[in-house]
DNA sequence: GCTTACGTTGACGTAAGCGTAAACCCGACC
DNA sequence: GGTCGGGTTTACGCTTACGTCAACGTAAGC
């Protein structure tokens, strides 16, 4: 963005009123996540990301920032769209009333019972790639 | 499947000549695993298993039996069909040329890298969970 | 006022991972 | 010999998570 280039070059920053170091067009967060525009653009439509608006484009703060990354961290975890939605809506959510907090709490442990069954996973996983490496190692002594 | 029933009830086994207790048909494979008949059918169409024939019938020895459970394993950790079909294929790997060997150490460690990465992520994800279900107790506790 | 760079909104395309009939075979049982 | 309960194949359908145009707006610089 030259305009961004040109606030850098501006310190008294008469461009814009609002302070563009803490807001992120659509494509410098894609680029800093090494994602594209349209899957910026998907995560807004299934209500992921909402970001602000300046007529018709879109802004960025750090919030909707931190929002992409827990998103992209659910992906890396291998979690659909929408179980990311309900994970990362808890972060903040309201502190509601009793029978939502109790739900709550549920959905909590059962994610929570999830990511330990991938830990468990993983760790199998692990040790018998441990195990074919050393396979290949020996493999590769006896042919030396 | 009746027939099995009837191995059961028949200790000496005439009804089949192979040992049946290290024989799966689909049915109980599926069921053993919490799958469907569908889903097995088409890890093989797509290479993942390959299980023996009686005439026309599936018979899922020990060892396919193994590799559904490799493959279900890294569906649980989010990995697609084709990259479970590179990993689980390198577990029964013939020993090969060096070249085949270094390359699937290679291949081995970004598995690697990859999996550490999950476990980081998990490990961010539980105490971000644990801080969500602290405020829950907190919330619930005022509300007493 | 034209270009260029960046943005926007549809809307259709696509690959993966199965679901879901439809139509058939085959051995067992009554 | 019909009719179960299993099995089989073929094939079209569906959902998710975006990719990929197409057509257009808008602000900046020459």
């Amino acid at each position: 963005m030259e305009q961004r280039d040109g606030d850098l070059a501006d310190p008294t920053n008469l461009t814009d009123p609002t302070d563009p170091s803490d807001l992120w067009t659509i494509s410098r967060l894609a680029e800093e996540h090494g994602v594209t525009l349209r899957t910026i653009r998907h995560y807004e439509d299934v209500g992921l990301l909402s970001p602000a608006r300046r007529g018709s484009q879109r802004l960025y703060d750090a919030r909707q920032r931190i929002r992409l990354q827990l998103v992209l961290r659910g992906k890396r975890l291998g979690f659909s769209l929408p179980e990311i939605a309900t994970i990362v809506n808890m972060y903040d959510e309201q502190p509601g009333e009793a029978g939502q907090l109790r739900y709550l709490l549920d959905q909590i442990e059962v994610r929570r019972a999830e990511l330990e069954q991938m830990r468990r996973d993983i760790d199998e996983t692990m040790t018998e790639l441990d195990r074919v490496a050393a396979r290949c190692h020996e493999d590769l002594a006896r042919l030396a």
